[in-house]
DNA sequence: CGTCTATTTGAATGTACTCAAAAGCGGTGG
DNA sequence: CCACCGCTTTTGAGTACATTCAAATAGACG
């Protein structure tokens, strides 16, 4: 087994030594998961963050009525975790769910510690990591408070293509934040005017 | 004039030695405000990020109908700035604007750089703030996918119980993603509730 | 005091949801 | 290999939540 995908992802943003390297990988977990295996399930201690080598998951929680909100899908040089939880050490308020088959490295909590403690410079790569998933977040605020469903769906097509083919649309749906029943009726508005 | 305020904010996180603390305050550049003043315009390079010293800011975008979003307030012991842009050296995409008269200390891009290269522990006091920025911001996008626009203002209440009386309402609406009427009409049926 | 903006109110409208039922589709076991 | 089961998607009717527009009222500020 290779670690190549992850160390192509952090070089992205710090540079390793050979020995720094080998520290990394010796705190790196592996999983692989089955279609529908869960990662996380609410209520658990979040013990670790994952790098998605392969595959595709779901990080969704639950609302008081029971109804499903998908907070991010993560497929391949993705990062997920519940975050908050992961950090605080807290049990967790969401799921994460594999799509299909996938595989994912991990750190723990304690590694990650480890980690930035050894190697400072793993504190500029989460800084960046952090900085980009909360301006991507952000970003996802203004466009739910100032975009119609419809404008949103289109939105998610452009950014990601790919998505749409690999999941089922109530996953989507529930993305966008609006019903799947509605989400079918954008579609066939869509369908109806692109023929006209 | 003293730094008090911003120095307490960073050793929550980090813990400075004298010498650091003045290459920091070196760095430090302060700015007051009128009220209605702009810390920042769409278009204008954002060169900086503040820190609140006193006073009280919003931070805001316009949609392609020119309606306002309320991105975020901020208030003393608050970090504020178009992250995206300020990062990524962009020209602005929203507006900062004081409410009433503030002072803030800032960080120039430049500066801020030159501070995580003579003092690392910066890369770790600004992953956590963005760790913390991201994981807030991600509970924002959850409640508005799965509350009602009465439940957001009571959140909004909660988590934030003076600013509604600081701000216009018409502000707090663009916040929570609905018009300023509609916000009225809340409020209406809240007090009947109330005083039943 | 007058002006300007914010807030309230109400009627008409639009956007998105709920519920129910039918149709489609994929996987699994016989 | 096909039939069946369960889940997803579609469709439609009725409803609820939230907006638009217009007008009246209230507050803030010079």
């Amino acid at each position: 087994m290779t670690c190549d995908s992850i160390l192509t992802n952090i070089a992205r943003n710090i540079s390793l030594e050979p020995e720094e390297v080998r520290l990394f990988e010796s705190h790196l977990g592996f999983r692989e998961l089955r279609k529908k295996e869960t990662l996380l399930q609410e209520g658990q201690l979040c013990k670790a963050i994952s790098f998605v080598d392969q595959g595709a998951l779901r990080a969704y929680c639950l609302d008081k009525h029971g109804r499903e909100s998908t907070i991010m899908f993560a497929f391949p040089d993705w990062w997920v975790t519940d975050m908050y939880c992961f950090i605080n050490r807290k049990p967790a308020m969401m799921f994460i769910e594999a799509l299909e088959y996938s595989c994912v490295f991990q750190l723990t909590r304690d590694g990650l510690d480890e980690l930035f403690t050894a190697l400072p410079k793993f504190e500029k790569l989460f800084r960046i990591l952090m900085q980009n998933a909360y301006t991507r977040e952000q970003l996802r605020t203004i466009e739910n408070l100032t975009l119609t469903a419809e404008e949103r769906y289109d939105r998610f097509l452009e950014k990601y293509p790919k998505v749409a083919q690999q999941v089922p649309q109530k996953q989507i749906a529930s993305y966008l934040g609006i019903t799947p029943e509605f989400l079918s009726t954008i579609r066939k508005n869509k369908s109806r005017a692109s023929r006209s």
